[in-house]
Order: structure tokens, then C-alpha cells, then sequence
DNA sequence: GTACATGCAAATTATTTGCAACAGG
DNA sequence: CCTGTTGCAAATAATTTGCATGTAC
């Protein structure tokens, strides 16, 4: 495992995906990050997002016809998915450790690490809105 | 919403897909596809697994690094990601109605319309070949 | 016959990578 | 200094789309 330095572009990056809780895009951040350094490329983003993941001080979300979106929590949670705005957020809900257990009992010759849940449906903004409409 | 046409290149993509438990790629359908319908396209497997997704045939199944995976098998279920291999299997445990429940009671704004559970781990498979190499 | 669907190829989107210059420890 | 990192641009991977033609109903 190669070392790790501390560069101002990750540092800033890590930053600012921190101080939202919009779990953005790859693209968003670079956004966001150029305000700081004007210069910074994408290619610096999307690697310095790798890296982050791989130390797992972030981690990458996926989701049906959109581009990976960043979280800034590493620990393991839930998230809610807007299907109408595309929203993305956290869900106040524990981790049910009781899920890995029923997996290895009913799965015994699996190693299981973990799992991860989206919810999905409508959120607030979305579902009121739909409502006015009618 | 457009009529659907049942087209000879929609049924064979939607019974080789509905007769393997691979969770495969669009990529790997087009590939078998093309034994029955030599001259089918890429586009139009993709096509076909958007309208069938649409009609909610099938689902799409999506994991960091890797393409789209589909599933035959529309009603809501639970699948393993090996981390190693990459295969994808189907999880015997039901869906969690009370998860669902639990997420309506605390964020009560919300609408929601179900979840996804993935796990994540080492398949039987990999486990095996990782405790030989030590 | 009408419109949805197809094959083909080109386009788009998201992400990754090669490389010479730069900079953290 | 040494090697990880950057900016830039070009490359790749996955998926989507325009269009003329084909075909289901």
C-alpha cells in the first residue's frame, strides 16, 4: 500500500465534501473546490476521491441512471433517494447489525462484512408539491 | 405512455435473462442474445432493458466500479456482492416490510415506496481459495 | 398504414489515465 | 531528493441517441 501525502487539494476536497450533507457529485465538488483552488482539475478530484475511499474517510454511493455521488460519513448509515428530484439523504434509522447476523445464519459459508440500504419514494419538497398539482 | 411492442429481439433478451441467476450485464445478454439474433445491436439490448424495467419486468441492479446489473426477477429482494470476484447472488431472507414501517415512523414527511438492501462480503467461493493461499 | 422498434454508427456522459512538471515529508 | 501528486489533455468505458429502414398490430 503506497503512502498517503497530505495535499492542500485533498485536504480541501475532503473539506468540503464534510461540510455538506448533500452527497454530492464528483462534479459538484470540483465546483465547490475551485473557489479555492482555481486551477484544480477534475482528473485531481475524481482521483483524490479514490483515495479517500480507499481510506475509507469516505465513501461512493450509486444509484440507477445518475453519476456516483460522495459521502462524507464513512460510517455505515442509510440513505433515502428521491426518485422525482433526485435527492439524496440521510435516513435516521440505525444499522441493523441484526441483518448481517440473519444473512450469516441463513448464508453460513459466506463471509459477510456488511450491507448497505437505499430507501427510495418521495421526498417531502417532492411529495408536497405533487399534491398541489392535483 | 407509448404502446409496447412484443418484439422477437424484447422476448429473447427477456427469457435468457429470466434463465440465468448470473444478475448479468447488458453486455453479457447482448453476447448471448446474439447466438438467436446474430445481427441484434448493443443499443437495442439497451433499449430493451429500459422498457423492460419500465414495465417492471426486471430491475436494475447498480454497484460502485462496476457497470449496471439486471435482474430477472422484479419483485424486491436482497442480493450479495462478492468484493472479490465481483459475482452477484440472490439472498435468502425476506423483504423487511417492518424496515419500511420503521423508516414511514421516523421520518414521517416522507413517502416512501420501499427499499434496497445489498450485502457486501466473500462469496463461498473466494473465501475458500483466500484461507488456502495463507 | 401507422407508429413503435431495429441496426448501425456516431455522440454523449462519467470516469480514468499518461505524462511532464510540481511539491510534501 | 525521492516519490506521490498535480494539471492538462487525451483515452476509455458504459450507455444513449439520430436516422433511415423494418415490422408488429
Amino acid at each position: 500500500m503506497p503512502k498517503v501525502r497530505n495535499t492542500k487539494q485533498r485536504q480541501i476536497i475532503l473539506r468540503v465534501l464534510k461540510g455538506t450533507n448533500t452527497h454530492p457529485t464528483a462534479d459538484w465538488l470540483y465546483q465547490k473546490v475551485k473557489d479555492k483552488i482555481p486551477n484544480i482539475s477534475l482528473g485531481t478530484v475524481y482521483r483524490n476521491l479514490g483515495v479517500l475511499k480507499e481510506q475509507e474517510l469516505i465513501q461512493e454511493l450509486r444509484h440507477a441512471g445518475s453519476q456516483s455521488r460522495y459521502d462524507g460519513n464513512p460510517q455505515p448509515h442509510y440513505h433515502f433517494f428521491c426518485l422525482d428530484c433526485g435527492r439524496v439523504e440521510d435516513v435516521i434509522l440505525p444499522y441493523s447489525e441484526q441483518m448481517d447476523q440473519d444473512f450469516q445464519s441463513q448464508m453460513p459459508e459466506y463471509a459477510v462484512f456488511g450491507h448497505k440500504t437505499e430507501f427510495y419514494g418521495c421526498c417531502p419538497g417532492c411529495k408536497k408539491r405533487k399534491q398541489e398539482e392535483e
